[in-house]
DNA sequence: ACTAACGGATAACGCCGTTAACCAGTCCTA
DNA sequence: TAGGACTGGTTAACGGCGTTATCCGTTAGT
């Protein structure tokens, strides 16, 4: 009987290859047990719970998505920037959606020393260093922070979804939006005014 | 034993109030009924399965979601409508983020006569009618749907979720957004240029 | 009032997460 | 190199939950 030598981080990104498969909310013990080759309790020897698995997951879901923002907007500014980081954002959750799930239902940290934290940091700081290049007033730099991560975050989850029936073209539907966004910041900045 | 009169219907109000306030995750057919005073199998005289109740408070929920956002939009235009329309769903979320969160995991229809479908349909006649006083080409009309629904969706959820930190005013935000999203949808019109 | 259908209850099954007990392989040390 | 402790698997068993089968009291129709 030769040892499978499992490790935190394997079952970990057993579970994660898995989780882009079926979905996050049919994770299973079993059928990640099953994919390592092993009886479900072995992994209790790596893991302590699923609910432990899935934070896992989600943190190092979490990491490879700010690399991915960081890496896409690395080297533009402005409008450039803004597309390439939208255009890397949905890329990665095309191809990983229980994973981008599984950031999203750990976005609360468990704790001040939660491991998710400084990976939502990292995430928060490019969408940041990329509002940048608009050069806003800094009261409202939070509002467009939260606005951007709001209409990425509800467009890449509803196409995700399949909410997206009608058969026009989601990529022109994205990159319509983007430049939306686009001009709408450049209009915040160049018009000082405040609004209303 | 006097009977408990259950109903379909009556099982779905009970499991739609339990779900606003233990989460959508946490449903389970024993906590319905307990609520209803009554031991679990007798649910399923009225329901078939926990999806299917799951499925009658989407319905239920979209449907009544789908009102809120008529009656805020009814009789105003342009700007007004926007900002009633967004706020009356981000103010249904508020009030009741595990229905919105069970029509949101039933959007897909189950096949072509789930009642899920005229409520969506409902939901978005109403966006559809609110940019109509935008007078915007039609051919960005699908567009500018999917961003509202996209941006609104996404401040919701995130919002739901706790997603906002920071301690700046999300209402602040939520005002900025719909004041952006506005501007936005105003310029679209004024410079029919379709853009690069 | 009698009877059939309805709508509850109790009992039991199966799946899944989890824990306990056990045992084989691995590695450090004498 | 032999022994022993630790590591990392296995099997067995428990508990909770969704679900089904069976049974029985209530209710409604003739």
């Amino acid at each position: 009987m030769p040892r499978a030598r499992l490790t935190a981080l394997s079952v970990t990104e057993a579970g994660a290859a898995l989780i882009d498969e079926i979905g996050f909310e049919k994770l299973s013990m079993g059928l990640v047990a099953e994919r390592l080759g092993v009886k479900t309790p072995a992994l209790y020897k790596h893991v302590t719970s699923q609910a432990d698995l899935a934070h896992r997951i989600a943190v190092r879901a979490m990491a490879e998505f700010a690399d991915a923002i960081r890496d896409a907007i690395q080297g533009r500014a402005g409008s450039d920037a803004l597309a390439a980081g939208a255009q890397a954002m949905r890329t990665y959750v095309r191809e990983h959606p229980g994973q981008y799930a599984a950031g999203d239902a750990a976005s609360r940290p468990t704790g001040p020393d939660d491991p998710i934290i400084p990976a939502v940091e990292r995430v928060v700081a490019s969408w940041a260093a990329m509002l940048r290049g608009y050069h806003l007033d800094s009261s409202q730099e939070i509002h467009a922070l939260r606005m951007l991560r709001s209409a990425l975050h509800g467009f890449s989850t509803l196409e995700a979804a399949g909410g997206f029936q009608i058969d026009a073209s989601v990529d022109d539907s994205f990159t319509w939006m983007i430049d939306f966004l686009d001009r709408g910041l450049h209009a915040v900045t160049s018009s000082s005014t405040v609004a209303r």
